[in-house]
DNA sequence: AATAAGTCGTGATATATTTCACAATATTAT
DNA sequence: ATAATATTGTGAAATATATCACGACTTATT
């Protein structure tokens, strides 16, 4: 099963939220050239993705969205929760706080940390805040975590989340953390990325988007 | 020039940036084995990336750490001033306001947009915030946006941004904009980057990082 | 001066991903 | 019923990216 491609896999999480507005529209069947138009990804790219998991469409016809998404909810682990902690609760750790994604997801922050007196104690987005002090007392048995903390901070918080047991983190600083093997770290570099649209405006006019 | 893969132009902001670490820590020169314990890139990919610049290194030496960042900075733009405006002043929209972009790079924001009247006429990180009414008047000349609104709000602002002239676009919403193809737009959602980590843990345990 | 150690640049190869293009099948229209 | 149209699933080809491995050259050491 561990056969699907890294870059399909990175396309479920859109499938999925696609699908699930498709059926809350009432929609009964889509083809995989109406999903392409909806989420910006070649057709015979959504074909071969879908086809990884088995033959989910008819000949003809199409796709039917709730069987999709039924199937892409058991797949996804739509059901089991993953238990997510926050460190740092400045402003991009807020805006993930106040990110419903129980909504549509399975993921759910279970608690945030920041080193700031007056945010330790409160709630945000029913998410409650604590001490960054309390780190290894509060967070036994979560298992991934979110990095929104200055660059400064992030080896240190880090070896702490390695030793506390973690196996994901979502790295939004931009320092490049180095961690054991078994841990897994994305990075998602907002300046980086920022430079990258622009030297691609400048380099790449007129390709087509990313 | 426009053969640089475009793997490796996604890289090149990386580089940059810890040059210019290594270069404000004093270093004179650095190997591309160095470069890649930093960046976690694998050495050889580094040096294919700097070779399609060609020869910017000596066998047996390593490469000049003042000169490679001169050669990025010209190959980069780091000297022409990218402005860029930011629509949708929430918490991830004042995360980027805060981020001192002009520190290291050569992208300014220049002014931001909201509808809450709160918000406008105030100045955040130096930043001037105005009325989302006013983007017509207020945005002449500016070619990148970042979206940092509401996914529902965002079909109507592509267009508004479109029409208004704009030729790239960092989109936060998880909404999938359409636009003409001359114009580029990168998707970075934050949910997708959570679940798809989460999806990854699961599924490949103990494989090298992203 | 000779030897050892370090490092680049790159041809070749391996791996990953996307896209084409079409047979097979389903639906719709007449 | 029949023909026309729509759409999947996938072999094959194309494209893109990453990695290996080594000759050539530089620097450091003895």
């Amino acid at each position: 099963m561990n056969k699907i491609p890294q870059a399909t896999a990175k396309r479920l999480p859109l499938y999925y939220r696609f699908l699930n507005n498709l059926n809350h529209q009432g929609k009964k069947r889509v083809s995989s050239k109406e999903l392409s138009e909806a989420v910006k990804v070649d057709s015979a790219t959504i074909r071969r993705d879908f086809s990884y998991f088995g033959a989910l469409g008819k000949k003809g016809y199409g796709y039917n969205v709730e069987y999709l998404l039924g199937f892409f909810r058991k797949t996804l682990d739509q059901d089991e929760l993953t238990d997510v902690a926050l460190i740092g609760v400045g402003n991009l750790g807020t805006a993930f706080l106040h990110y419903n994604f129980l909504k549509n997801n399975n993921i759910q922050i279970k608690m945030a940390f920041d080193a700031a007196k007056e945010k330790v104690g409160t709630d945000i987005g029913g998410v409650p805040v604590y001490h960054i002090e309390d780190l290894e007392d509060k967070m036994t048995g979560i298992k991934v975590a979110i990095l929104t903390i200055p660059a400064s901070e992030a080896d240190g918080i880090t070896n702490r989340l390695v030793e506390q047991g973690i196996t994901g983190i979502l790295n939004f600083t931009p320092a490049r953390i180095t961690v054991p093997d078994h841990i897994r770290v994305h990075h998602i570099d907002l300046a980086v990325e920022l430079q990258a649209l622009v030297y691609f405006l400048k380099h790449y006019p007129l390709s087509k988007e990313d």
